[in-house]
DNA sequence: ATGATTTTGTGACATTTATCAAATGAAATC
DNA sequence: GATTTCATTTGATAAATGTCACAAAATCAT
């Protein structure tokens, strides 16, 4: 259990050395545990307190426009899948459901964030999170506005390949904004 | 002065009550400049060391594609500007030029960014700071698959008067994501 | 295994938007 | 204030993608 506790924590507190006591106060905020496929994680308009780490396994993300779901993004295993929404206490914009059996570090968000402004080691951490995710988030906007859908189902396949071997088309049209059909005629080239 | 920067360090400390002297500690990082318009504030493909929040005044950014401007954001009076691949030490991957003559309070990055690990009213000014920028992130790709050219339009009259003022129209349809004769049409309806 | 369900592919046509060209309007410069 | 530059609008055409309909293939559940 702590050698999966010690990836996520390794993998946000590179920049910095985090103290015994304070690596053993994030423990207490972390627990495992796993759902079976289809499960929802987190539901579109719904407060949520926990943020999830994956340990195996696969989530997508999604929203409904007009009763259809848009896809967002797929995460593996050890990427974070959470709300900012949730973070922030509010109501999420996305479900984040399971597309496969999948096992998480679940991190309570609640009470490690009512820790950030008397651990500074804690903060840092969770900070570390944040800008990850602000990162993703410009690199998906600026390639979606540099690269046309071709070239971005190329660069799809090129850096994320296991999203095209676990994942089925009609998802990943979604994400690249796109039709299932065009999509389809893309890939027949 | 000390009115102006308490503008700043207010915006981003709601959350906690900082000390006097990590409110001292910050201002030494903080200086007043200020720019005509046309000046490049921070260039694309460059390394920089400082963030800005607008006194007063108009700051565009945008990037290259095939050696087109496309615009990314209008930013004003008491918004942050800045690159967040500045603050992680790489080339900006936007050019921030100024739209209007803009004075500026200059944050040192690469100074106050040394104390996040020990200060823990720091880690946390800072982080605030990098999660308004994912939620600004966040809401950006949101609306901008929720919406089709014309919404987008129109949300951004409703939500952002100011940038319809004070922007030409060229820079907005590239900030839409659609040519200037298509804006053109979508605003004589 | 087999029937049901889901996923993927293809054709015909409609719609949106880009592109190119040119005219008009507004602003900056001398 | 005349001239140049930049911004906006309008028209004609082309390209990209969406939508609808349906068929084929793959996967799932019993």
């Amino acid at each position: 259990m702590d050698i999966l506790f010690d990836k996520l924590i390794q993998k946000y507190s590179a920049n910095q050395q985090l103290s015994k006591q304070t690596i053993a106060e994030i423990y207490t905020h972390l627990s495992i545990l796993s759902f079976d496929k289809k499960h929802l994680l987190i539901r579109e308009n719904q407060r949520h307190d926990y943020a999830y780490f994956i340990i195996k396994g696969a989530v997508r993300s999604y929203y409904l426009k007009d009763g259809i779901e848009v896809s967002t993004w797929f995460a593996f295993e050890n990427d974070m899948v959470g709300s900012l929404h949730n973070f922030r206490d509010l109501p999420s914009r996305e479900t984040f459901e399971l597309t496969e059996n999948t096992s998480f570090i679940s991190i309570n968000l609640k009470s490690l964030k009512s820790l950030i402004y008397s651990n500074v080691g804690i903060s840092n951490f969770i900070s570390a999170i944040i800008e990850e995710y602000a990162v993703f988030l410009e690199d998906k906007i600026f390639y979606s506005q540099l690269m046309n859908s071709l070239e971005r189902y190329e660069a799809l396949l090129e850096n994320e390949p296991q999203v095209l071997q676990r994942i089925p088309l009609t998802y990943i049209a979604s994400y690249l904004g796109i039709s299932r059909e065009t999509l389809s005629r893309l890939r027949s080239k």
